[in-house]
RNA sequence: GCCGGGGUGGCGGAACGGUAGACGCAGCGGACUCAAAAUCCGCCGAUGGCGACAUCGUGGGGGUUCGAGUCCCCCCCCCGGCACCA
């Protein structure tokens, strides 16, 4: 301890959190200590947490989340930065509607009072937000411009309607775009397997922007790798050959697409979805028996389920059509077959089979017995013979078989291949993805009404702009029966076409939340104009978001989207940047007892329980202690306790030493003028704390080992005692430091400790400390000796001995040569201030 | 199957190719107390030894190196993503 019996014996204050807190929270709201502006000196810096949906009560996962949010925030304002950090609410979606026919509560006052608790709750916390600044996705003001954003996209064709099958879920009942089908068919939201049906929507033309998708990836250093591989499968770009095959007989071209083109001289039949135009055509021509097969293989496959169809391993069933299709390249005949494994939604809807070097094809051409002709083989092996091969060959190897061909490496063969067919006509080099547009029609109320209207004369007619906000009525009701009551609210449909007066009716669909959330971070920079969605001098001085930071679970979903969003507004002269994130943190989650906290397992822990027991500091402290960001978080009691035990400390280390702190300068004590190897030790230890710390934050991006430094600082201050002057500055020094560089993660016992110890200025907008160069300077070294590279004995020595006076000196030490008599030394190997390892033989 | 990320004390987790286990939690011993809580001090990978010490030890097996948790090769296990995508 620093004094065991403080001067003066006054009656210390024990840490009353509470009283804290609500004090400094006030503080902060009162003077606007968080409000900022763009412009002025300081380098702009743009920290976002992903916005919460308005559940009701914040979870572990927002804490953490809001906790490493906050205290980037904080940590970049003190390192000189203006930082804009703002939040808000996600505030559309379906929990509203089924807590509205729970309750009978209306959606909408539901989602306002859900948006107050949560804004108190965040408010407890203690987060650096710009309150000001609020934007709640629900509210007319805000989705005013969202339906403006619509439409501007449907201006530029972005935005179209068409029938095509899409992924329906019965239980939220509403369609789903593919980014929300997971889990091999199943909703995202509910866990619902997912059905296919066919109907009119929306969409959102973000395949016109793949390319750039995938490609600015690159430029994307910032986000974790892992992000972007799942981003990148996602997208599933592919390079191959779209050829045609005659159908024999008639003037009928078959298209199909391949990647492997260098294996087209083994096709052996070719396939097509049964939802293949071409299907139409055949039972035309074929034969009234033959007609009557397709047509019931036809709808066979088309009733069976969506998921198992496209399952690994799923049963491969086809049927021959009794057509032939003729390859372009041989003229040969191959039969046409049905098959259920092919999927009309990707490439042609049409393939050439090649079972030798397909496994599907492999597969199906066992089963119903179709010729398999090898046309690579092995580099280091003979041709696989058709009749006994058990597996198809898909690997690279020599081209057989194949004509002019034959010899060539795949390699070689693919691109010239694709040239011989280019330059012959009979295909094309194409690029394919698996990304499919987006699907953002919901069949919901409690959403942003997508603006059009249709008009028997005019058809599709958007709102016009100045109309906006087109305004969700308040008045109806949602029960069970009518999920979306838009659908049976005449006030609602019923209205005049804007472009010609006659009767029309309007969208009853709504829009898929997650486009709210593709532009709300520029809404923050700009979030009281009412002249558009947001301002370009605002987003040029903010954009891009220098730091955002959410769940891993949006990687593929609001990341994808909001991406995709940036791109589009930035090609219509609405925004400058084509990212919207620069860095991206993905927070683990937070695990109680090995398992997700969930109210299913009933290891849920309630943030407001823990704040209320023992402080938003001390939360914020734990969740940021335990675990590194990116990890799993394992939530433990004990460890709460741990970190309330640490701020206890740190309020005595103050509290009782208070007097001594206060009497003294506030100038730090130079390393030049400190003899004792205490006070250089300790002077030491506050300046690579500061170094540590700061590299911590900046650089690793972790916080629980620079909390790990900062309890080291903690003990070496506890353990320090002051006898004179000059050791109150210097632990003086070293509080100041403890409480700049803990603020960010506690702010509200730091304030309280800075203001104790005698400043007027508020902390949070303090300068982060500097790191004295001269402090670091050690004195002394622990020197191990190795036998072997095994540690034998420790010395204590100056530092920065010569190579050879280390050896010297090591091997001069008598338990050393105590050690080495008797033995033969081979070698010896110093590395100065660490060690000295001796090679000994025999 | 393919692609990522992991595997270190009783637990959460630290370790520029150079003292493995920082920091914390739990545990053990002690001080203070009538007692308890709180607090403070000490110990705390395993095995053997009274002890100084010794041996082993970072999923398993090889290798590179004076020296490997860290680099290379092979294998096992766990977590995540994609997956009949032509």
């Amino acid at each position: 301890m620093a004094v065991l019996f403080p001067r003066g014996g006054a009656r210390r204050m024990a840490y009353d959190f509470a009283r804290i807190e609500e004090k400094w929270q006030r503080f902060w709201e009162e003077e606007g200590v968080f409000q900022v502006e763009s412009g002025g000196d300081r380098p702009k810096f743009y920290c976002l947490e992903m916005f919460p949906y308005p559940s009701g009560a914040l979870h572990m996962g927002h804490l953490r989340n809001y906790s490493i949010g906050d205290l980037v925030a904080r940590f970049l304002w003190m390192k000189g930065f203006n930082v804009l950090h703002p939040m808000g609410f996600d505030a559309f979606g379906l929990p509203a509607e089924n807590a509205a026919i729970k309750y009978g509560v209306h959606p909408n006052d539901w989602t306002l009072r859900n948006i107050d608790q949560m804004t108190n709750q965040l408010k407890h916390m203690g987060c650096s937000y710009d309150w000001r600044r609020l934007v709640a996705t629900c509210k007319p003001d805000y989705y005013r411009w969202t339906q403006w954003l619509f439409l501007q996209l449907y201006k530029a064709g972005l935005a179209y309607r068409r029938q095509a099958p899409v992924n329906w879920c019965d239980s939220c009942g509403t369609v789903l775009a593919n980014e929300q089908v997971i889990d091999g068919g199943h909703c995202w939201r509910c866990a619902t397997a997912v059905k296919k049906k066919n109907l009119t929507q929306w969409f959102l033309k973000i395949t016109d922007y793949a390319q750039e998708l995938l490609d600015s990836l690159d430029d994307l250093p910032g986000w974790p790798e892992r992000v972007r591989i799942m981003q990148r499968n996602w997208i599933g770009r592919s390079e191959g050959v779209r050829l045609s095959f005659d159908l024999d007989g008639t003037e009928e071209k078959i298209e199909t697409f391949t990647t492997r083109i260098d294996t087209i001289f083994g096709v052996t039949f070719v396939a097509l979805a049964a939802e293949h135009p071409l299907v139409e055509k055949l039972l035309e021509l074929a034969s009234p028996d033959q007609a009557r097969a397709i047509g019931d293989f036809v709808d066979v496959v088309r009733h069976q389920d969506a998921i198992e169809r496209t399952a690994v391993g799923g049963e491969k069933e086809g049927l021959f059509t009794g057509f032939f299709a003729v390859s372009p390249v041989d003229g040969r005949k191959v039969p046409i077959y049905i098959a259920n494994y092919i999927l009309m939604d990707y490439g042609t809807g049409a393939i050439m089979g090649v079972p030798a070097h397909d496994e599907r094809d492999f597969e199906f051409a066992r089963k119903y017995d179709i010729e398999i002709i090898p046309v690579i083989r092995p580099a280091d092996g003979p041709v696989p013979e058709a009749k006994t091969m058990d597996v198809a060959f898909s690997e690279d190897g020599i081209q057989c078989n194949s004509g002019e061909f034959d010899g060539l490496p795949t390699a070689e063969a693919l691109p010239r291949m694709a040239r011989w067919f280019e330059e012959r006509g009979w295909g094309k080099r194409e690029v394919n993805f698996r990304l499919r547009d987006w699907l953002l029609s919901r069949q919901r109320y409690w959403g942003a009404p997508i603006p059009i209207v249709y008009c028997d004369d005019c058809g599709m007619v958007p709102v016009p702009e100045e109309e906006l906000p087109l305004e969700l009525p308040l008045d109806l009701k949602v029960d069970e029966e009518t999920r979306n009551p838009l659908t049976k609210s005449d006030s609602w449909r019923k209205t005049t076409c804007p472009r010609c007066g006659k009767p029309a009716l309007r969208e009853t669909d709504t829009m898929d939340t997650f486009i709210c959330s593709s532009w709300y971070f520029l809404r923050f920079a700009s979030p009281f104009t009412d002249e558009a969605p947001f301002l370009k001098e605002d987003s040029d001085y903010w954009m891009a978001v220098d730091q955002y930071i959410g769940g891993i679970e949006h990687a593929v979903l609001h990341l994808m989207y909001a991406r995709f969003f940036t791109k589009a507004l930035a090609d219509l002269g609405f925004l400058t940047v084509r990212e919207p994130f620069t860095n991206l943190l993905t927070q683990g989650m937070v695990i109680k007892d090995g398992a997700k906290m969930s109210k299913s397992l009933g290891n849920v822990v309630d943030p407001k329980e823990i704040i209320e027991k023992y402080g938003a500091d001390t939360a914020r402290l734990f969740i940021l202690f335990a675990s590194p960001p990116e990890k799993d978080l394992d939530w433990s009691e004990q460890g709460v306790e741990g970190s309330h035990r640490f701020l206890r400390r740190v309020w005595r280390l103050v509290e009782e030493n208070l007097d001594g702190l206060t009497g003294t300068a506030l100038e730090p004590v130079p390393m030049e003028s400190l003899e004792k190897k205490e006070r250089r030790d300790l002077k030491r230890k506050i300046h690579e704390t500061i170094q540590s710390v700061t590299h911590d934050i900046e650089v690793e991006r972790q916080f629980n080992t620079a909390l790990a430094r900062l309890m080291e600082l903690a003990n070496a201050l506890s353990a320090f005692s002051c006898a004179d002057d000059l050791d109150w500055r210097l632990f003086r020094e070293g509080v100041e430091v403890l409480l700049l560089c803990l603020s960010p993660f506690t702010p509200h016992l730091c304030e309280e400790l800075w203001q104790k110890v005698g400043h007027s200025q508020c902390l949070a907008r303090a300068a982060w400390p500097e790191v004295d160069p001269s402090a670091l300077v050690v004195d002394r070294v622990t020197v191990v000796f190795q036998e072997n590279g095994k540690l034998r004995e420790r010395f204590d020595l100056p530092a920065g001995l010569s190579r050879e006076e280390l050896q010297e000196r090591v091997l001069a030490d008598e338990k050393v040569r105590a050690r080495l008599e008797g033995k033969n030394v081979v070698k010896v190997i110093a590395v100065p201030d660490k060690l000295v390892n001796v090679v000994v033989k025999g």
